[in-house]
DNA sequence: CGAAACAGTTGCAGAGCACAACTCTTCCTG
DNA sequence: CAGGAAGAGTTGTGCTCTGCAACTGTTTCG
């Protein structure tokens, strides 16, 4: 029993119950969502987002990314460029892979996207006082980068 | 443009990506996961959690928690008191509505899920520095208060 | 040159969800 | 106090997202 040594997590554990209700996570995961004006699935947010940080992709990373199946993310891609916000060629150098990457609209849409959540996420800071924020800053980042480190060997 | 004055956002934004990314979170939202030996899906999960809190609920207080639709917790309601982890009785004053609880063996199952998630959270939270830990405390609970707050206002 | 490995596709089936229309109970109003 | 509105819950239906398995086409390696 290992777990007495182990610190609290009350608080993470409530936060992520707070996030899955609140913005109703459960039901968004769902149905596609509307943000900035345009409907999108959460899968497609986050693969957004992968995109803008990463340049260019091939569909097994973005799976890998996204924690999905190779399947869905063909789906998602494929997806993503009937609505014109990627291009799909196939990679000069190895034809077994494409290289995904944003259009032009692609872009446009991933930054409305994101300056929504920012507004969103600054909504609800703003409310903290300024050690609050300080504290979160530096808690939540050690906090990604252990998740990043874990994912990297476990994933 | 408001949003110039709002606080920055990035290491929430980066945590509630690998949050979803890591432990497969859009993978388990569709696919029950398996948690202590047990199969449930994350709205179980989260409705167990909700009624270790609550003690007794009606459907839709249930509902209202979990931001699910009346009709999607009525078959959640089903299923879990099928499984034998809640009783639904009719309310004796208002027989409208059901009263739900969890039966010793959905303690039982919510005990043990939630152990096995107080492990999991443990292993991540044991990596920071003590500094570290202190800090997430901290910013996490004022970001529950706040969430909390506006669920309260909104919804 | 043939087999194994790898990226991606497609058929399929299942889970989870919302919406709408329904029943039953309670409350309110004239 | 009767009738209708409001509220809790149920059921039928359809959609989306997903994984798995079997497939094609490309590359690599023995």
């Amino acid at each position: 029993m290992q777990s007495t040594t182990l610190p609290d997590d009350s608080a993470l554990r409530r936060f992520i119950q707070q996030i899955a209700r609140s913005s109703g996570f459960l039901e968004s995961v769902q149905r596609p969502h509307e943000h900035a004006g345009v409907r999108l699935s959460v899968s497609e947010t986050f693969a957004l987002g992968e995109l803008v940080e990463a340049g260019a992709l091939s569909q097994q990373e973005l799976a890998a990314r996204l924690g999905l199946e190779k399947s869905t993310v063909s789906r998602l891609a494929a997806g993503m460029q009937e609505r014109g916000w990627i291009s799909r060629e196939r990679d000069v150098d190895d034809r077994r892979l494409y290289r995904l990457q944003l259009t032009p609209e692609g872009r446009d849409v991933a930054e409305r996207v994101g300056a929504e959540l920012r507004e969103h996420h600054g909504r609800l800071l703003v409310r903290l006082s300024a050690e609050e924020r300080a504290a979160l800053t530096v808690g939540l980042g050690a906090l990604v980068r252990e998740l990043e480190r874990f994912h990297e060997q476990h994933g």
